[in-house]
DNA sequence: ATTCCTTGCACAATCGTTTGTGCAATGGTT
DNA sequence: AACCATTGCACAAACGATTGTGCAAGGAAT
């Protein structure tokens, strides 16, 4: 049986004046709603007296806004989303709202009915979502009601919806650049979920790389149904069984990389001796592995960052951005795991 | 300027009845409220063609119930805390309850904050929260008003709070008896943020297998502020400095096993040849390090699931849970990463 | 034909704020 | 002395849902 909180009609009980008069002192506004400084006074010390804390409740229903964003993740216990989870939070507390935490399980169904309710039921103001993709009415729904909404790690060229994403095209080129610099010619790669923007994109920076480099962009050198471990781990067994002659490998995850990696310890194939490796995303634990991996580094920050901000400015100027696309740059981070193909040892 | 959500009066209006009928139809109340079957199917109907959705902010008003649980952790993007919010956010959706994530950003004074926010303004049914620890009166508090909280990871002997962790003291007597039973000595201890009961429970067990082993609980071979990387590099350092005997190292983290690694790399010291080192919770990435690691496993999602189930049955039941201090089991995962000292060798 | 019970619904209050409007009391003009 | 402007506040409506109560219409019983 929590204590019942204090209501603002109990403050102005206790202050000697009506609710509305309470109100408009404690808003600060006594100066233009003519209210005198004794009674301010009075109301204010009543308020601290009583631990008052306005109903947001309340608040939401009288002023219609409910004072809360809403994140819609496909798996809210991934790092990455985690990583913008905390952002997200860290910039709404800073303007006085809340957030709503929801995870569609990467699923699609789960993703419309969740969304569904965050915008209709519980009315947030403003919504940060990484859609699964596949079909996106419901986005497009978003965008011509004017909600407030910032994709990120995906985007879709047909919607008219801010999207905060990594410059995933060139992550994808840099990456494999590197790889052909050293002198590779069979280069697998291990995509994640084919369909989503971050992994078409950073296949079509592969194969760009390898065209420029003059190799032939085979589709069967490239695998993989998500960012999983699992996948890595199929995707590669696969590779190294259609392909014997692959000496470096391109994730497209730190999982798949981690699938990668017990397909190679299976197999007791050392990298960069044996066969080289590539990630992308960076990650704490890049440098300790077996050997240290090259990574694609993104900001994670920067992008939970800017898509916060835009979400919030949205919010506050009611208005678009101006600019639809927000790509965060990356890096090549080089840690040696690519080597020298055995064939030109 | 988002649509105007459909309100039930629009709905009543389009079926021709009063507000209070539709209200009763939509709620499945139309047997026991005497409200015939064609009136019924006329308010459904029309509910369906207008796509009303009940707006949580009027419910939550009048009801006095949010239907709000909240998660208040000192790190959102740490992925131990990210896979309790996962488990939270399930088991809350599966009982009507939306999930407001909050970041104290291991400050107490956020903590206190956006506890008192979460709860008074928020109206929050329910909340699962890792406190910093340090003073707690804010949580006493709130056992004694009855507010439905679970603690995770942490608790505190002298308060009413059911709490959720894993059985840190065994966990920690479990790596340090591997330890020993490979005949090492001079064993370091990485801790992480003295104070909480997850670090003093670990340490705990740390020394009773030392007694254990006939061995003397030197509070010289403790070091450490808090769980992070850094934390772990430094105290790597110093220990190997201050006790160049020491042979193995038992990491209270994930990242202060990866400090550890930094500073064992940077002096060329291999695991397990030249030093042993065991680490607390599990990773994806455990097993692909340069030497894989043996760990502690603790049961992430267990104890989200736990806490989760804890606090909505106290929510709908409105009773306390009999136990108050819930234990979730660890286990010992052996990689081999645990050597003969060199002594022995 | 009157009374009474049941059926089927509408009315109105309520949750805790915010805010437009109204209305006394005060003081200043002519 | 009559009038007007200002000050300082209270009253009441509204946000959108839920729910206790009331009431008319219709049928059954006397």
């Amino acid at each position: 049986m929590p204590a019942e909180p204090v209501t603002l009609e109990q403050v102005a009980a206790a202050a000697g004046v009506s609710p509305s008069t309470a109100s408009r002192a404690l808003a600060g506004k006594a100066r233009e709603c003519r209210i005198s400084p004794q009674t301010e006074e009075a109301v204010l010390k009543a308020a601290r007296g009583l631990g008052f804390q306005p109903s947001q409740v309340a608040r939401s229903l009288r002023n219609r806004r409910s004072g809360l964003i809403g994140l819609l993740v496909p798996d809210a216990s991934n790092p990455f989303f985690a990583a913008i989870a905390r952002k997200a939070t860290m910039f709404a507390e800073r303007h006085g709202l809340s957030t709503l935490l929801a995870d569609s399980h990467d699923s699609m169904e789960h993703e419309r009915e969740l969304l569904a309710h965050l915008m209709q039921s519980r009315q947030v103001e403003g919504l940060i979502i990484c859609s699964i993709g596949g079909s996106h009415d419901h986005l497009s729904d978003l965008a011509r009601k004017g909600a407030n909404v910032v994709i990120v790690d995906r985007w879709f060229s047909d919607i008219q919806l801010p999207s905060v994403t990594s410059d995933n095209e060139r992550g994808g080129y840099l990456a494999t650049k590197a790889i052909i610099d050293h002198g590779h010619r069979d280069i697998g790669c291990l995509q994640g979920r084919p369909g989503t923007s971050s992994n078409d994109e950073r296949l079509k920076g592969f194969t760009r790389a390898l065209v420029e480099g003059g190799l032939t962009a085979d589709g069967s050198l490239v695998r993989g149904d998500d960012f999983s471990l699992q996948s890595g781990y199929r995707s590669t067994c696969e590779l190294l069984k259609a392909r014997p002659g692959i000496s470096a490998l391109f994730a497209f995850s730190n999982q798949n990389a981690l699938g990668a990696l017990r397909a190679f310890a299976e197999r007791k194939l050392r990298v960069p001796e044996d066969i080289s490796l590539v990630m992308f995303d960076d990650a704490p634990f890049a440098e300790f592995l077996a050997s240290p991996l090259s990574v694609i580094r993104q900001d994670v920050e920067a992008i939970g960052s800017c898509a916060a901000e835009l979400l919030i400015g949205q919010i506050r100027t009611a208005e678009r951005p101006k600019e639809m696309l927000h790509r965060v740059p990356v890096e090549f981070v080089d840690r040696a795991s690519i080597g020298r193909p055995r064939s030109l040892v």
